[in-house]
DNA sequence: CCCGCGAACCTAATCGTTTAGGAGGTCCTT
DNA sequence: AAGGACCTCCTAAACGATTAGGTTCGCGGG
């Protein structure tokens, strides 16, 4: 096409003033039924298609919701994105990822430049996977773009902020706990950084069950992909005199993926020499060999929830300036969600 | 913040023109060091950002690329995506996924929305991962929106559209061979619909190799997701009369892990009873439960190549706009690359 | 001393929408 | 017949940026 229709287009080519062709394609009254029609058709004939970055400069709003991620390597993304994006597409709202890591390597620089971008593009919302630095919250907040957390929590100068999690905790001294009734004594927990706020969740509840069944627990920790946790778990297992730990716990996807290569490599046994327990359940878990026990993080949900808050504090934002009121998000005490969440047992762990 | 800080805003604390302003931020020339100095610091003040809404509108320029998918259960995506992000960044653009499934199921509604969506918003261009309608490419060619096939290719009606696919004539040969030298003569291959279009290659591929080896196959078409799988796959196997195959191939991602759940569902042991072998590799292939033989289609190649070629043409449009000539997208024939993928020969095929 | 030139800056138009504030016309009520 | 109440439609001002086309001013050359 040589230059794409417009609404003056439009307007010129129904013979009606832009005002009226803008209401009747918005569905809006002050419109009679003939001019209406007229419009449509004219409009069709046309291909005319309004520019939203016009609507949305006019109108000052915006149809995009950011998920700010890191390390998409993680399985456990592909449920969360399912949920978000089936619930988004009810409001009319459409998701964009937006990965801090490049490389598959987190830098702070690369998280203030995607904030960044955020405000630029004034996106309607944000759903963090993981801790945000503080003064990319108080931008955020600045230009009152609401942001709900999933998996991890906010900063704790930010506790108003929702946040939809597990238990983890809980979830962790179930871990445990199993671990400890099949009598092993001897630990080892695969950590990634504590940017995601579940890591030091997760560890406390591995400690504290550890305690309770008086075993013996190690932590390492490696940057949160695949080839990080491999190297980091052989670098351990090569340091002289360590013995190979009785049961290794993984603490999330990528930490799984890494233990299970370097085992696999080294021909141990699982579970008969060590056995392996891992943190989110994802797809291929029933299938691996053995299949895995994990902990079930229903990330589908979580993401389904995580999207409706922000669904709601944003309709409520445009209420609020509809009003005239200023558009400050409302965060509800209700809005910081902790799900629970079960020990899928397989067969890595022994049974 | 009460109310957001516009050029206007700026223009007024640092007692210039918008025109200077502007021009000293985006490090235009017209502008004496002093006064681009006093502008980026009240700026900074401020927390001045633009509105890119704005400046997309004024300039006429837009800054996402829109990855179309169906069914992103498919874990093959993740590599794609990966690849497509890494390049992007490059360029200073970003993508949005734009999923034309609901629940999982495709519906040409859906797809005819989500086009009108992306032309809404102008996207810069399109990597599609399925074959388009046809009056969707004529809407997009319209529109001058660039499109880049990836692992599908397009309706015959758009042959000059580039499309970065493996061979997968000749990559379902060499599971075929393979196939066949192991002696297995009675095939089931577990299909996807034909909109993607690897799936004609791929059966004809089989095909002819089932016929030079002088082996009996089945092709079973089932939606394209894992309960769809699963449900399709039982169906058949519960006809009366029917015994089970000596081999199953999986089309896809989804189609081996419906597969592999009814066949563990069964208590079928793998090889032994049936050999399986799928395509798209994916990271836990090597740790299920046999190792799985699968054909390795490098997918985050091919998503940067996609992106590199898409953002290519997208430059050479915006080149073309300057010199006022048409913003036509300039495709060129060697844009159409075919990539030949390997077999990943494991243990699922009885070797 | 005057002219010309370039640098620095400004005014105002523009991109494609939405919408406040009227204007004109029809029709009912009293 | 006058006054209102409604519709329908229009004109023109936004939204927040970019930029074409001036204007002003200082300075060097003739």
């Amino acid at each position: 096409m040589a230059r794409k229709p417009t609404l003056r287009d439009v307007s010129r080519a129904a013979g009606l003033s832009v005002y009226t062709v803008s209401r009747a394609l918005s569905n809006g009254d002050g419109v009679s039924a003939a001019s209406r029609e007229l419009v449509l058709k004219v409009a069709r004939e046309l291909g005319y298609v309004p520019n939203r970055a016009a609507q949305e400069l006019r109108k000052n709003t915006r149809s995009s919701v950011a998920v700010v991620t890191a390390s998409t390597s993680n399985y456990y993304y592909i449920d969360l994105m399912k949920g978000i994006q089936r619930t988004l597409r009810l409001s009319d709202r459409t998701a964009i990822v937006a990965d801090i890591a490049a490389e598959g390597v987190y830098t702070p620089e690369l998280e203030d430049a995607t904030i960044q971008d955020l405000i630029q593009s004034r996106t309607a919302g944000v759903i963090a996977t993981l801790t945000l630095a503080p003064h990319n919250m108080k931008l955020l907040e600045d230009w009152d773009i609401p942001v709900v957390f999933v998996d991890s929590i906010p900063h704790e100068s930010a506790t108003r902020v929702p946040s939809i999690t597990t238990d983890n905790f809980s979830a962790s001294m179930k871990v445990g706990a199993h671990l400890g009734e099949h009598g092993y004594r001897d630990w080892l927990f695969l950590a990634y950084p504590a940017r995601w706020s579940t890591r030091a969740e997760r560890e406390r509840g591995i400690r504290a069950a550890a305690l309770k069944y008086g075993a013996g627990i190690e932590v390492i920790e490696s940057e949160n992909d695949v080839e990080s946790a491999y190297a980091t778990l052989t670098a351990y297992l090569d340091t002289p005199g360590r013995a190979l730990p009785r049961a290794v716990i993984a603490g999330n996807n990528p930490m799984l993926h890494g233990a299970l290569r370097v085992l696999h490599a080294r021909g141990v046994r699982i579970p008969d020499d060590v056995a392996v327990v891992a943190f989110d359940e994802f797809a291929w878990a029933a299938l691996l060999d053995p299949p895995l026990t994990v902990l079930n993080e229903d990330s589908e949900t979580i993401g389904v929830i995580a999207a409706q808050t922000l669904t709601r504090i944003i309709d409520d934002q445009i209420k609020a300036e509809l009003r005239g009121d200023p558009p400050t998000p409302a965060y509800r005490p209700e809005d910081r969600r902790e799900l629970s969440s079960d020990l899928i047992i397989r067969r890595s762990c022994g049974c």
